[in-house]
DNA sequence: TTGTAAGCGTTATCAG
DNA sequence: CTGATAACGCTTACAA
């Protein structure tokens, strides 16, 4: 059994006794099309079940209507509400979304964006893979135009726009409040330095240091860590090993942090009074953790929007002023894993 | 100052003096083309920088190699894993993902539906909406013979594949733990009945209670609740508003299990002892929560490449044998939430 | 093994 | 405001 004919704007035209160029105006928002034949079209479409041909009209009209979203995973909170956001913008102005995961590597975020230059996307939306060393997998994109927006793991790139917190004011913020709390000697759990986003927390914790007259001590950072579960193990285990342990953690992400807490946990210690800890995210398993977890809000579904809205509106007007950088507002939120008051 | 042209197939095809047809054959894998004349195309194409255009292929073809993804939430360790799975077999098999959210709405899902249609997906896979009533909106997608395939939470429909785990023997084997603790009263918190995976797990309750000669007590079962973290909240407020208060707890789902938990920690009750608290997907907060969460292992990537592979399998050899049902399994994770010996 | 030529369904241009 | 016509870039009978 074969499956009927798909119906075409031929077959509209044919009913109507019109031509097909203007069943095809009908069907958009043509200016120069009467009222009435319009609804004609639009009643003739639906009572025959027409579908338009998307290959053809992207075919014929260079636009995929289609933008592209690179991230690294899917699997954190984080990422999922960012989702949500740029669906919402998109679908709301008439784009689709598809989705790659570069799974944290540089080599499939290459393999990704040529799968986007493939799909022919109008835009692409790009949060890095943990070691892209480079750019020169965006420049096809960008050669014919094709605007890229990079969110929350950025590169400086002229004519990119950038969308982020200021990662930098984070990171001192969630150490000054350490600080504050009495501690001296605080432990930074880094990731991959060559990504801004921990690059600038750990900048901001030396800045701190340096406002409370406290020495940057090196060996209390630990750097290129996955902050995945096992990399809070390890900080974890390096702790409880070290002579003259930390009073205080300052993780880059929940995971790590809270990961970290269970383990110096299982091992006796109490926290916040012997060990005070921050994370980052306002991942939901901060307030899962016992005690709490002390974190940096990181307003997700609202940079998700702001790269959507940021982008369709380059891609609508082209002559839309470029910015390139839009900065969100973050928010420390104390809970019991820190306060010792 | 406009982009450059693409380079098409006729390019290649003047420069090497073959017709574009050849050109054609020698980008794809065409028994009929001499293996030297491949490799020349090929080459020239690299050299050129040749890029296939989908839209002109597809339309030609009538195929999209794209399968699209409906599911309810992206925001869940389960979902992202299934997702990952998916992205796995259908990369390698030369699909690409389109993936939406109905964010647990009916309306959203039609909706949903009609976009995969209109994208026209090669062939589809779909976790059900919190309330989807009926499956009138996937007809339009099986009329012309587009394969859909059913996971997590399905429903019946002749020629669709469904995977699952079986729900009612996990249901079944996590209250016949909790009455090996020695639990007399367990509350079931349940979903939406009408969703296969909660009504099956409340099955498995209430044919573990009739195994130990239990009444079935309908004032134990929170039905139709969201599983959120709020109904997990809203849970324990009924519990703790009982007169007669329960000693277990099985929660269809880890993330209203740990918020249910949560809010009788606060109140001062003992997990396991005074009540005992099994959940449901081996999310992993069901590590983080103290004490950690008994819990059933629910094979998330592994449903993901069995549902992507049973799809690609029907799409590329029409002729495969259409499998009603595919039950993976699952398992019992017992932890401390539970445990009293 | 390769070439020819006819579409696939739409939209843009130009003319009326 | 509408119609005729020519692409858009590719695949695929059919012919050579």
């Amino acid at each position: 059994m074969t499956p009927p004919k798909d119906i075409t704007i031929y077959d509209i035209a044919k009913v109507l006794n019109v031509s097909p160029a203007t069943v095809s105006r009908g069907l958009k928002d043509h200016p120069a099309i009467r009222k009435d034949t319009k609804k004609r079209i639009l009643d003739a479409a639906r009572k025959m079940g027409y579908q338009q041909n998307t290959f053809a009209s992207n075919l014929r009209s260079k636009r995929s209507n289609t933008i592209g979203v690179i991230i690294p995973r899917l699997n954190s909170y984080f990422m999922s509400t960012v989702i949500a956001g740029m669906e919402k913008v998109a679908n709301q102005s008439g784009y689709n979304l598809i989705i790659s995961q570069s799974q944290e590597s540089f080599k499939k975020e290459i393999v990704s964006v040529n799968t986007m230059y493939d799909s022919r996307v109008d835009g692409l939306m790009v949060s890095l893979a943990y070691d892209t060393a480079d750019t020169d997998h965006f420049e096809v994109l960008l050669k014919k135009n094709i605007p890229i927006i990079f969110f929350d793991r950025v590169i400086d790139h002229p004519g990119c726009t950038s969308i982020v917190i200021d990662n930098k004011q984070a990171g001192y913020d969630a150490t000054v409040h350490l600080l504050k709390q009495g501690c001296k000697r605080i432990m930074q759990v880094a990731g991959n330095l060559s990504r801004n986003v921990y690059a600038d927390r750990l900048e901001g914790y030396k800045m701190a240091l340096a406002k409370f007259g406290i020495p940057f001590d090196s060996t209390l950072v630990i750097s290129n860590s996955l902050l995945s579960e096992q990399g809070g193990v390890d900080a974890a285990q390096l702790i409880l090993s070290m002579e003259h342990r930390p009073d205080g953690i300052f993780a880059s992400n929940d995971t790590a942090a809270v990961a970290c807490m269970r383990q110096l946990k299982l091992s006796g210690i109490h926290i916040p009074n012997e060990i005070a800890v921050v994370g980052f995210n306002n991942d939901p398993i901060s307030k899962v953790i016992d005690p709490n977890l002390t974190t940096i809000n990181y307003p997700g579904h609202e940079m998700g929007e702001v790269a959507a809205a940021t982008l369709v509106n380059k891609l609508d007007q082209k002559n839309a002023p470029s910015l390139n950088t839009i900065v969100l507002r973050h928010e420390l939120i104390v809970r019991e894993s820190s306060n010792r008051n």
